[in-house]
DNA sequence: GATGAATGAGATTTCATTCAT
DNA sequence: CATGAATGAAATCTCATTCAT
């Protein structure tokens, strides 16, 4: 049944995905998870804390990958490709998480919120830098700023907890090519 | 100083947007409207009635300009470029209320969640049948579906919120137009 | 039954007194005031406004009077020794306020703390001022410093609290008179 | 570093001067001491216990010290004279002894707490027994009662912890000088 | 039309203590 | 001897809503 760390870690993503995180109280995560509310603040300061939790794993795993993908040495195009891609799958493949991800940020206490920021900062400069390369390169056109395109490829990967459904006809594989097709498709030169 | 369900609104678009719907207590927004509790009841029946009120204000507004903008008689990428356009523009220059649209969606009331998503569905589904139109005249290519392409696109304008500051270089307009050219661009046939 | 509020402190005023600010429950003071939780958070920001409202009270009544006694035309002894009577007297008639008083000063929040601290020594220092004019007289022996005296005398008021009964044998008077005589009786010039 | 009681007692001693007994949890006194929470339960069987070997301590020690002082041969009044300097010595010497005994006595539990009242009377009755020797000898006043003499000073010194300051101008010794002299004086016949 | 006192349910968090290891 | 996970009861406080005036 895993730890009761990490029961409770599950039962709260489920919720928090499910509910948003103000909706779900802390009496419903340590039922699900079968525990005591003691339990739950001998191993979380707060209900906070579970959030940031959550909030980190997708993150890093996430920014690893891209780590990896960015310093291959394809294509500055495939590699980009690659990289949506991946980002696509891995949110899909981490639904609950994903969605925490997506909808909680401005629920972070405030301590905590500043090192998230940081965090995913890093990725999306990380990911800005990948077009950018393709700009200078001459492969992507430059009449769209990079950090605009890339502001606009996260909004379109967040809103997949609005839409998509794991139970639908699209896999994650192909959600993932079709969305890297569209960013591909929009930084094409003509 | 407008009439007291005016002050109401404002209050509440103001403080939903900044801190999320749940965040907000109904006795915040009596203050900053400067006036009682009491008078809230009087002409609003609870809480959620007033997040209804304002979530479908600029839904209504945009569907009507999509509309208008959809039956106009240039080319399909014409209009689809300026729909795009205007739906960023509109969402700017009403950007709390668009915050609000955007983020708590998902606080609606059951009752009210149902209609809501049917005028949701149908300002997409009138958007998607640009796209379709775009594809079957042989403009936009069609390797991606349109309903994706719209939900990608849509999850874009959604994430407005998170990074666009008005006080930035960048206009409304110009937004729009990056928005848009990204959208065409990626529909463009090869 | 006298409003709300009132009861509210009247009920605390007696639970603090018998058990300590720390050892009452809100749930304690609002049934024996009649009312619920709600209620008391509608009048008083939060427990600790309660304890700051009884601790002020005594204080300012004590002020005040000092302040009267101090400035009279009598002999200096003579108004040292009322002013002395005078504070256990009223001390001992808000028996139960006067409790709290003495008690809890550590539990006040740290922000309260300071304003009463100030009132506090305002009222240690005109006492002290009483001495000091019998020492510049004369009248008094100075070979304790004022400020020692007045410390050591308040502090047998404040353990009136400890040992004093009203069902006892004293009078209020009657100890007031004692408390004044012993004052005086170590000031006496030899 | 002492044995693990030791550190406890000597941590509890800290905290519980410092913040009153109630507003210390048993997590910080083991967290000073460095020890866990089992370890303590194992010496203690309660908070509460570390409270009652704190409060006894003081009292034992200068209970015996009394002892010693009246029976000595000298006259009454220098005997009173150096039974009160030695309390107060010896108060100031145990600083945060002295407060958690000074503060305490109401949260001891139940059934300490009588055991601890007569050991206290003990030590106000041999203190009062000096007092009304030196009245049966006619060195000292009868006019106000010895029993509320004596409470008179144990209050004063009671609130040394209130206002007296290890690191202020006054050593222990020369607070315990002036206070016996107010003392004495009070008695002193005119 | 409007007030604001009052409710009552429920929120998060704390904490002394126990107990299997 | 000692650990630290886990409990469970109780603590303070919040808040949308109602209702007599």
């Amino acid at each position: 049944m895993g730890t009761v760390p990490e029961r409770l870690i599950g039962a709260a993503t489920r919720l928090f995905a499910d509910k948003g995180f103000d909706r779900v109280a802390v009496q419903e995560i340590v039922d699900l998870a079968g525990v005591t509310k003691g339990a739950m603040y001998h191993y979380f300061g707060s209900k906070d804390d579970l959030l940031h939790e959550i909030y980190g794993s997708l993150l890093r795993v996430q920014t690893e990958r891209l780590e990896l993908i960015a310093a291959g040495d394809g294509a500055v195009a495939d590699r980009l490709h690659a990289a949506a891609v991946d980002v696509v799958v891995t949110s899909v493949e981490n639904f609950d998480q994903a969605k925490v991800y997506f909808r909680s940020a401005d629920q972070l206490a405030e301590s905590q919120r500043l090192a998230m920021r940081l965090e995913r900062r890093k990725y999306h400069e990380r990911f800005r830098s990948l077009v950018e390369e393709g700009q200078d390169a001459g492969v992507f056109r430059d009449t769209v700023p990079a950090d605009l395109t890339v502001h606009y490829f996260f909004g379109a990967v967040h809103h997949l907890g609005s839409w998509y459904r794991e139970s639908g006809t699209l896999s994650a594989e192909e959600v993932g090519r079709h969305y890297a097709d569209l960013l591909l498709g929009s930084l094409r030169d003509q």
